[in-house]
DNA sequence: TTAATTATAGTAATTATTATTATTATTAGA
DNA sequence: TCTAATAATAATAATAATTACTATAATTAA
C-alpha cells in the first residue's frame, strides 16, 4: 500500500468515530456507517479502523472481555471500563507523564508509552441496584 | 458448579503459572502441562484460567495483538508489552493507590481498581538493533 | 464402598478477525 | 477531459482463539 487514496467509506468510518462520545466496536462502526452506505462490507471497516489506529488517527482500546474498542480521541487520555454493562468512558485526568520515567527505574528496556484503564461501577449501573 | 472439586490438571495449572516468570497464554500453558498430562484438553486448560482468575487466583491480561496472557502473581503490579516482541514483563513499580480517587473526580461512578501497561522495547529487542 | 456430582477429553460449534480476488473508485499525467 | 496506473471496495472464504457439548472418568461426602 504505496500512497493512500481518498475513500469515502474512510471518511465516513473517521467522522463517526469523531463525532462519537461512545467507544463503539467494529461492529458498532459497522452498523452505523451502513445507514449511509448500505453494503459496505465488514471487513472494509476493520481494515479503516486498523489503518486509523496505524496512522496514529485513532486509539485501540482492549476491554477485559477481549472486546476491541475505538476511539477518534487521540489526545492522552485515560479510560473507565464498567465491570457491569461492559461500556468505556473517557475520564478526565491529566496524563502523567513522569510515571514512564518511574516505571523505567530498575528496568533493562526503553519505556516510551502507557496505558491505563479504571474499572468499577458508571452512574448507568449504580441506579439499578 | 455448586462445589468446587479438586483435579491434578487444575492443580498442574496453577503451579505452573506460580513457577514461571513468564507470562503465558493458553497455548503456552497448554504445551508446558502437556508434559505432566499429554492428553490433558485444549478446552480444560481454558476452563481453569479462566476459573482461577474468576477466584482472583490469577490475573487475565489483555495486550494491544489481542492475544490473552496469564500471570499467577496475584498482588498489585504493572506490566511492560515489547512493542517488537510483544512479550509482557512485570515492572517494580509500587502500586498508585491514590489514583483511584484522583480519577473518581468528576466521574459520576464507583472506581475500584485500575490497572496499567507501559509500552516501548525490552532489553532483548534494544540488542538486535 | 457407594452414590452423587463435578471435571475431563475429545470434538463440534461459535465468534472475531484477516486474507483473497474480481470489480470499482481515485488520482496523476497527457 | 480522457486515460492509465494503482489503491480500495464488496463479497466471500479462511483462519485463529475461544467456548459449548457430551459421554466417560475422577473426586468426595456419607
Amino acid at each position: 500500500m504505496a500512497v493512500l487514496k481518498y475513500s469515502r467509506q474512510r471518511e465516513s468510518i473517521k467522522d463517526y468515530l469523531n463525532s462519537s462520545c461512545e467507544h463503539p466496536t467494529a461492529d458498532t462502526v459497522y452498523m452505523s456507517v451502513r445507514q449511509e452506505y448500505p453494503n459496505i462490507s465488514l471487513g472494509t471497516v476493520y481494515r479503516n479502523l486498523n489503518l486509523l489506529a496505524d496512522l496514529g488517527e485513532a486509539i485501540k482500546i482492549n476491554t477485559p472481555n477481549g472486546g476491541v474498542h475505538f476511539d477518534g480521541r487521540i489526545e492522552p487520555h485515560y479510560h473507565f471500563y464498567c465491570n457491569h454493562c461492559g461500556n468505556v468512558i473517557d475520564l478526565n485526568l491529566e496524563e502523567l507523564n513522569c510515571i514512564n520515567e518511574a516505571a523505567g527505574k530498575n528496568f533493562e528496556g526503553v519505556i516510551e508509552s502507557h496505558t491505563m484503564m479504571f474499572y468499577g461501577t458508571c452512574k448507568n449501573c449504580l441506579k439499578k441496584h
